[in-house]
DNA sequence: AATATAAGCGACCGGTCGGTCTTATTGTCT
DNA sequence: AGACAATAAGACCGACCGGTCGCTTATATT
């Protein structure tokens, strides 16, 4: 049985919550305030509280959006990719092209979230590390993959690699929106599929540049 | 003729500065606010606008303090190495002793300011995008030595290793305050080192591990 | 000794924060 | 048709924000 009011409440709850990553991905998910989140959504502030019991919901809210939306838009179509090397760096560079995109005002909404969570203890930085854990674990878990189909020279430390990976991913962020944007751009790109190169048993199975 | 006030205003002026510095690098620059940092320095809030003519100037000032903080804590000590690929690799080694003794309650200032401040045009960014510049031309300088006098192989793109290093060391910070201390300190140290050791001609001036 | 100046304090300003309460509207179920 | 529940709005709250004001105290200058 539909429920029009469930239905137009979880639209306006989509709605918020997409206003709110976007926000958050420029004022941080602390320093969004809820006036300018209800002006933004074009709402009342007092009504987020039928849908959020405080703040705090909202935020975990948001990091769920947020995490749904790095899956559809990075992850997803990455996985489209053959399994192997090929696929690892398709993480990589669907992470940068949704950068470029700029698909979020700020850039990436857990960059901010990272930076802004990491020394405040609650939920919030406990829901934001997990993110980073599930990240992390992709990336090991593809790149694991890589190795077994021989794709990958099996000497690495893998863990090191997706360290390497996922920081050169992240320093784009900052660099391109505080120095020049191009060149991060491609030094992002370029420093992982140099190194991936390097250590890859077909190197024709990446783009040369 | 020594003047007893402007004694006295510089020594809690450098005091206030401190304090601002540790704490933004909790909560931010901008995440900061007036009366935390009057209670954390023991003075009173309105005693703030004598030395400075708002929140703006303090955050400049702030900037430039942590830049000297750097210069002072991780440069000069890496600068006392030979020149070459080991001066390289101590600035990055510095940088990563500097976080591990947790000189700055929140790890590093700069990382905290410049995730809050890539999206807020103004003085306060421009001169954080400032300190970044700075940085990565240090590292330049100091890798172009390496591979003047023939410590590193020439063939390299030097900007593209300068933002891998800078990108791992701000990788740690994040990684170790959000997910656990130990690993990300190893990978931020093995990540710049093998990388490094790859590229020089006599590997045996950096450690081994 | 008189005067100028800097450091610092307490009270207070307008504004915004997260959050509560009451009320109006609206779709659903019986 | 009527009871009911969900959504959202508006008025409002205490706390805190950055910042101003007038004032006291301590130091230099003359």
């Amino acid at each position: 049985m539909t429920d029009g009011r469930k239905v137009r409440g979880q639209r306006s709850r989509e709605a918020i919550l997409a206003t709110a990553v976007e926000l958050a991905s420029v004022d941080g998910l602390d320093g969004l305030s809820l006036s300018k989140l209800a002006a933004a959504a074009g709402m009342s502030k007092s009504g987020f509280f039928s849908h959020w019991r405080d703040k705090t919901e909202l935020q975990l809210d948001a990091v769920e959006w947020a995490a749904a939306q790095w899956r559809d838009r990075i992850v997803v179509p990455a996985l489209r990719r053959p399994r192997g090397v090929r696929r690892l760096f398709a993480l990589h560079e669907e992470r940068l092209r949704f950068y470029a995109e700029g698909v979020l005002p700020g850039g990436c909404f857990f960059f901010a979230a990272e930076a802004e969570f990491d020394d405040l203890p609650g939920p919030v930085r406990e829901r934001i590390a997990e993110a980073k854990r599930d990240w992390h674990g992709l990336l090991l878990r593809v790149l694991s993959e890589a190795v077994a189909q021989g794709d990958l020279v099996p000497e690495t430390d893998p863990e090191l690699l997706v360290f390497e990976i996922n920081a050169i991913g992240a320093a784009v962020v900052t660099s391109a929106r505080l120095l020049e944007c191009e060149p991060s751009f491609r030094h992002g790109r370029q420093a992982v599929l140099q190194r991936l190169r390097a250590l890859a048993t077909d190197p024709a199975l990446l783009p040369e540049d």
